[in-house]
DNA sequence: CGAAGTGTTGAAGCAAATCAATTTTCGTGG
DNA sequence: CCACGAAAATTGATTTGCTTCAACACTTCG
């Protein structure tokens, strides 16, 4: 079984076999979790890193009215915490949606995998993509109205669930329920489900249990003015190995 | 003149002298900018690392149909890609909002700095800040209405010009434009202009020429929900030299 | 089977957008 | 220093996207 946090990390950098062995044996240590358990909560000094193998989880907070802010959906290949070191507390709370299972690592752990440079500039691209996430969100949430919002949130979990192979071409499983969707994109249940309807109405998306189809993922993109710059992916991973590009 | 950059790092690490004069030097290569101008643009490879000594500069996207969402304000102290190295293309632009001075850093310079742990620490904890300032906007624009948002803006304001020396007890320059509170809080120029006016009768803020005061900032962070540990501000900086804090 | 969680629908209300003027402030050159 | 034009702030009337409240239906699972 493939490791989605190794998958992820070749979209950085290109990482040698010695690379995907010891990232590998660092999160080898995992744990099962159930579906919305707290991993860590705002406030607390973070031990471990985490990252999600399978499974989703999200970043959130929770307002003093009882309201909730999901600020971050991670998937499998997706670590928190990697700056454990740097921030003393946590400035916000990480919770599974679905059950997951979660490899903890060690500080020191990611102190050895960090000796390699190669290492650590995969593992500060992941922040740093994370940070980019966040902007694209706040557009999203600033400028775009719910149905756009939704979409829009739509073609990037495709895409971030592409490049770890959970995503076929043009749809997935989407477990999550309308709360929390809209706990994503800062609207109500009631609308979120007006918002599903408009878009199946338009057949941009087809719902079916839990599995999301995108009939035409052009069109979708078109719709939610999704650019995938912001992952920054860098599709030279996606070259086969011993084919040069320039006779590609 | 003291330098915001250092003031900034200092609440980070505690920096030795040595590193004051590293950091001075590295920021000494300074452009003055009028308001308004393009420091990068999306996709364009970053080439230096900028940091902010006077004035105010923002983050921002444009989208096709022209509106604008600014995703961070940048006040001085603050830097701007420092991950230059690591993300190829800029996924976004900048641009100062008010005149500005703005050190340019090469990257062989900040490699230089961070080979001294204490500055790479330093350094990584400006960016991983302000990637909780975003979370805490995000959660600003899903769940607070216009009202609350800018007064929570107003307020992270005040303690971010604080820790660079350039507010007192209860007020600040506040240059800007309703139009770019706007794109700030992703709201119309004139509902600013309404919520504004609204902050006003209640007395939670006085707004004259371009000088903000705040006649009771207990106050207005109670209105606007703000608690300022996201910023990761660690105080023990505060302590003068030679006095100790069992004796204050 | 029943209860709880999730999804769906309708009606009414409200925050913010939109459209369109008008006034005030500001910067610049005469 | 005043005059002018442009930018910014302000106001009013109307519309709309989303919330709120409330009820009901479906699904899931112990």
């Amino acid at each position: 079984m493939p490791n989605p946090f190794v998958m992820k990390l070749e979209h950085a950098v290109d990482l040698t076999d010695e690379d995907r062995v010891r990232l590998e044996k660092a999160s080898s240590q995992t744990r099962h979790v159930g579906a919305r358990e707290d991993l860590i909560q705002e406030n607390e000094a973070p031990a471990n890193v985490h990252v999600v193998l399978s499974g989703f989880a999200c970043r959130y907070k929770i307002l003093p009215e009882g309201k909730r802010q999901i600020m971050a959906l991670l998937v499998p290949g997706d670590a928190c915490d990697l700056q454990v070191q740097i921030l003393r507390r946590m400035d916000h709370s990480i919770s599974t949606l679905t059950p997951c299972v979660i490899a903890n690592i060690p500080p020191d752990e990611i102190r050895s995998l960090a000796s390699q440079p190669r290492l650590t500039q995969a593992l500060w691209w992941a922040t740093l993509v994370d940070e980019a996430i966040l902007r694209e969100w706040l557009v999203n949430m600033g400028q775009r109205q719910a149905d756009e919002q939704l979409a829009h949130i739509l073609c990037e979990l495709l895409v971030r669930l592409q490049t770890v192979g959970l995503a076929r071409e043009n749809s997935f499983d989407l477990p999550f329920t309308q709360e929390e969707l809209g706990d994503v994109l800062g609207i109500t249940t009631v609308h979120v489900n007006r918002v599903l309807q408009g878009l199946r109405e338009e057949g941009l998306i087809v719902l079916k249990g839990k599995v999301l189809t995108i009939p035409d993922v052009e069109r979708l993109k078109q719709f939610a003015g999704f650019t995938p710059n912001y992952l920054h992916l860098h599709t030279r991973a996606k070259e086969e190995p011993g084919r040069k590009r320039a006779l590609g």
